[in-house]
Order: structure tokens, then C-alpha cells, then sequence
DNA sequence: CACTCAGCTTGCAAAATGCAAGTGGCATGA
DNA sequence: TCATGCCACTTGCATTTTGCAAGCTGAGTG
């Protein structure tokens, strides 16, 4: 497991502690990937509709183990196989990814209205539901 | 005012329209400064606390502008001044902002605790003001 | 009509990103 | 057993973005 080096940050500011561990142009897609499509495997989060390039997926995941968003483990069923999942600290990213789908689709053409849709029914239920489906075991 | 040229997305989620718009290291704390410090001049926000480079500064204003998130406009009381404010769209991140600096604050060693403590207190109430402040005049 | 000051540009070095190709380890099948 | 394939990366290199320092410009003052 990876440990944490000295953070160094650029100030104590918590906006930007959030900024410096996701804010560039696809951490929060991959965590997008994992959390609301259940991808899981190194293969499958390179398939994401943007596009990914393969080295800075495997940056991306280091960069996300090491502030504790993500673990890896061996898929038990088949142990060729190496899992990712989130951690808690990465499930409770689920309410700035709503907040940040919710305004982009407010002021911007996009896709998946049907998420859309649910979040502006009832936020706090999809949040919920996300939850749910990964403090059960891993997916 | 600049105007938008094709924006040729990745995809079409809402998601990664947020991060192609957000996603940098420096987009939301100069949202942050305005937001929440009340910065509106290019100098006061030269002086961010994580220390901003002049010419990344320049060029987020304007790509901030060509999103729509922001507004330039003549300071009247004094003219030689230019004023930047937050647009509807730039004063519908709070939440996302919100969110943010609570995840942070949950998992992380941050400042600015009066901040957080009213943000768990009552995060709408601390939204509402801030949207009250701006729809006022710009200020 | 020189001077100031706010708001940028410019130049250049360093770091991050993107693309394509290659590597290594484990497991199954012949 | 050993060729085969697949999975999870790593490497090399070109391009783009970032960061730092310095310089420029144009509208007000004095």
C-alpha cells in the first residue's frame, strides 16, 4: 500500500486540498467511472467514453491511492485479475459530483438526462443509493 | 465580450463538461476569491494566498469570460479600474464549492474552520447569502 | 506632459500530457 | 512443457501547459 509522502500544500485553504487532489482532467472522471458504472478493472476504466491515454491512468490511480480515494486488491474469483475500488474518502465524493452534473446541466448542453433527471427528483436519494451499493461489499 | 467559439467536448456527459470547464488547478480558487473574498480586481487577485502567476491569471479570466462564468465591466467610481464579477452561472457553483470544501474539511487537515463550521451547520444558509450578496449589484 | 499604476504580454525553462509501442508475469491449452 | 494470450502496466518521445521573471501599454492624474 502506498503511504503519504509530506502533502506540501500551496495553503490550508480546503477548497485547495480539493483542487490539488482533483483538480486536473480526469481524476474525477475516473472516480465518475467507478462509482456509477462499477468499473473496476485497470482495462475497463481505460475504455472510458473520453478516451484516456494508458500511462495517465496508471499515474492517475497511483496519484488517487496515495491520498487514499482508492485501494487495489486481487480479484479473489479470478487472481489474475487486480481490483480498484474506492475507498470511503472516494464514496463521499458522491455529493460534489452530483453538485457538479447538476450545474453543468443547468447552463450547458449534455448528455445522460436520465441521471440528470434523478438528481434533480431527489439528490439525496441517488447519493443514497450510491452509498449503499458500496458499503455492502466492493461494487 | 468574447463569444464562444465550437466547443468540441470529449463527451457529452455532464461530468466531464464540468472538469473541460473547472478542471485546472487554478479555475476555482480564482471563483473562490470572487465568491467568497469578494475580489474583483485583477491585483486582488494576483495576491491569492497559493500564489497565482500573472499570465496563468490573464489567461483563466478569459477562458472563465468565454465560459460564460464570468464578466468584465469599467469600475464607474473610478475608471481606470476594471471590475471582474461572477455571472449567474459563476454564482451557481456554490454548491459545487460547498461540497468541496466539506469533503476536504471531512478527511483532510484544513483552515478556514468558521467557514466549515457553518457550512455543517446549515450549508443552504450559508449558499442563499452568498447568492443574496451577488444578486444585490456585485458585490 | 512626465509619471504612475492597473492590467496585462512576452520569453523561456520546466513539468505535465498524449500517443504509440514495448515489456513482464501469470494461466490456460496443445 | 512451452507457445499463446491477456492483463496491467512502462518507456520514449513529441506536444502542450505551467511557472517565473521581466517588460510593455494606455488611461488617468499632478
Amino acid at each position: 500500500m502506498p503511504k503519504k509522502p509530506p502533502p506540501e500544500r500551496r495553503s490550508g485553504c480546503p477548497l485547495n486540498a480539493s483542487v490539488e487532489m482533483l483538480g486536473d482532467r480526469w481524476s474525477l472522471l475516473i472516480i465518475r467511472d467507478m462509482m456509477l458504472r462499477g468499473f473496476r478493472l485497470y482495462n475497463e476504466l481505460l475504455t472510458s467514453h473520453e478516451g484516456i491515454a494508458t500511462n495517465i491512468l496508471a499515474n492517475r490511480l497511483i496519484r488517487l491511492q496515495t491520498h487514499g480515494i482508492v485501494t487495489t486488491a486481487r480479484d479473489p474469483s479470478n487472481p489474475r485479475k487486480q481490483t480498484y475500488q474506492l475507498t470511503q474518502k472516494g464514496i463521499d465524493l458522491a455529493p460534489v459530483l452530483a453538485e457538479m452534473v447538476l450545474w453543468a446541466a443547468a447552463h450547458e448542453r449534455t448528455g445522460n438526462q436520465p441521471l440528470v433527471k434523478m438528481l434533480r427528483k431527489d439528490k439525496a436519494q441517488v447519493i443514497a443509493s450510491v452509498r449503499a451499493r458500496w458499503s455492502e461489499n466492493g461494487r
